[in-house]
DNA sequence: ATGAAAGCGCTAACAT
DNA sequence: ATGTTAGCGCTTTCAT
């Protein structure tokens, strides 16, 4: 009895055969006679033989694996994408390294300047911190997918739906409930670079302006903190309540849900509020969260297609991934 | 110029010496000139050069990667013990792949026959739908820990609070309160052999009985509507409702937390509800949500140590983790 | 302190 | 349909 694992050699001489032979097998070469097919397996059901990856990639010149890189596993959208790549690549027969940045910058540039390039065939990054510029101008050769809203002309395939597009929907939405004094709780200073601002200056101005800039408010973070502390601002400056705001995202929304129920003031009826991503905890909270959803799977299927086949893109810059409103109970409850 | 990446014997030619050389310097090996030292880094950083991780692997026999095997990666719970799994396996220099089962049982039978025994060092393994026999059973070799709650007596190093205690914990927490009517949901049927369940009784038990059967119910799911639909029936059946009660996860306590606010009734008012877990949304949910946290960062550490220093376990059983008890406005509002 | 050479286990020409 | 063999790129004794 041998005590070491067992190799593709084992087997070859456990079953008589070749080791060319036994790859075949393994690699499910279809001309293979019934008989040695049979002897292989049975072989390699005895000694137990698993084939070393690592030997395999080594001499495919191939690992086999896509990294996927984002700033926290633990925050669901990423989670939730993390879920949907895992499938994708299974689909391919491949696996998945997960790693994470913290959105801290030295991260982010090992992640570009090559740190899994002989690890992996492909990179889905999720950038936070890092410019457009700086990935654009990176020497490693890794194939590169960049899923998200911050990474436009990076000389990379962008994946994102139109974020301008579905925060004009999401307003819409407002306005279509019969809301007209509309605010908006968004991230960053409100440009008209931010597609999400965009969108929500467009949908007014398709029915004339009805936003007054005391309803606009910029929160601090991303988290629900930072959505309660700007709703509580909007809510205490003594002004007139708006009817409807429009957060940039889920957890600013129901940061912002949770000061107005605090305040005494009802979600939807006093004032309607819709979030934009779908995080999960949207569909359970109370009131449930109304939303724009992303279609995740698309995301992490276009992503693996792209890496499969680098440089058949067919956009350089952006595949475009669907979008839809979801109706919930702060908006329609 | 060349045009394929550049190797280890790339990088000795451009610097003048062998490859032992190159590879002691990449490897920190202490005792080089520095001279030397200078020239072969010299001849890394112009070459670009990316160790080959495959090819490092195979020569050293480790593959210096981990696997973490969960049944859904977007379930708050393993999105954080994915979070610090992949933190801890920084600290020793590997990586983390990540899979999913579904908590299908062909899947999870696949994970301990062996489908990774030749590409990770170790796994980190949370079993949902299969027995710990089978685990025990196993003919795989490679290096396993169990984190979670269904896998005593696996043959293997099981990482996990003490259930029983903490449920207890949980309960006397409502009893404490002066809650005095007090019920449970929670998952599977209430045998003694479930420890949340044993904890509830015992706390009970400490003061003197005061649930009645009617207030225990067993949730079909650990879903959020799995919780409100077994909240709804309590409330629906017509006898006096419970003034605290006891989830058994937080999904589950978020539900319950929904059917009881749409029906009226107050949050920690007339009903306190605590649930077990801590996931993330109970932060932030209105009310937000009193819980038992337990230490993932111990759990993903213990996890790691244990597949670096397989055999070593002090218990081939138990590696207690611990837990503490999270109060917030759901039951203390 | 550095070099030479033998694997690590598998795949893929090429041959038969 | 099956066998032979030369790598894949790195680590690691064993020398020096």
């Amino acid at each position: 009895m041998i005590t070491r694992k067992p190799r593709l050699e084992d087997v070859a001489q456990r079953a008589g055969v070749s080791m060319k032979t036994v790859s075949n097998v393994i690699n499910g070469y279809p001309h293979i006679s019934a008989k040695t097919l049979d002897r292989v397996q049975t072989a390699i059901d005895a000694l137990g033989y698993r084939p070393n990856l690592s030997a395999r990639n080594l001499a495919r010149g191939r690992a086999g694996m896509y990294a996927l890189i984002v700033p926290q596993l633990d925050r669901p959208y990423f989670a939730a994408l993390a879920r949907h790549v895992i499938d994708a690549a299974h689909e391919v027969g491949a696996v998945v390294l997960i790693e994470q940045t913290g959105g801290d910058l030295e991260a982010e540039r090992r992640v570009i300047s090559g740190e899994f390039s002989r690890r992996v065939d492909g990179m889905i990054f999720s950038p936070m911190t890092i410019g457009a510029e700086e990935i654009a101008n990176r020497s490693d050769a890794t194939p590169l997918v960049l899923p998200g809203e911050h990474v436009d002309q990076a000389g990379a395939p962008h994946l994102g739906i139109d974020n301008q597009a579905a925060a004009r929907l999401a307003t819409r939405h407002l306005i279509d409930l019969g809301r007209t004094r509309l605010g908006m709780i968004g991230v960053g200073r409100p440009r008209q670079s931010n597609p999400r601002y965009r969108g929500f200056r467009q949908a007014l101005t398709d029915v004339g302006p009805r936003a007054e800039p005391r309803w606009l408010r910029t929160a601090r973070g991303v988290s629900g903190a930072d959505g309660e502390a700007a709703m509580t601002k909007i809510i205490s400056d003594g002004n007139p309540l708006p009817d409807g705001i429009f957060c940039a995202t889920d957890w600013l929304a129901l940061g912002a849900i949770r000061a107005l129920l605090q305040n005494g003031i009802r979600v939807p009826e006093d004032v309607a509020v819709i979030g934009f991503d779908d995080i999960p905890y949207g569909a359970v909270s109370t009131p449930s969260l109304s939303t724009i959803a992303t279609n995740r799977g698309q995301i992490a299927q276009q992503a693996i297609r792209l890496l499969k086949a680098p440089g058949t893109e067919v956009d350089h810059d952006l595949a475009t991934i669907d979008f839809r409103l979801v109706i919930r109970e702060s908006t329609a409850g």
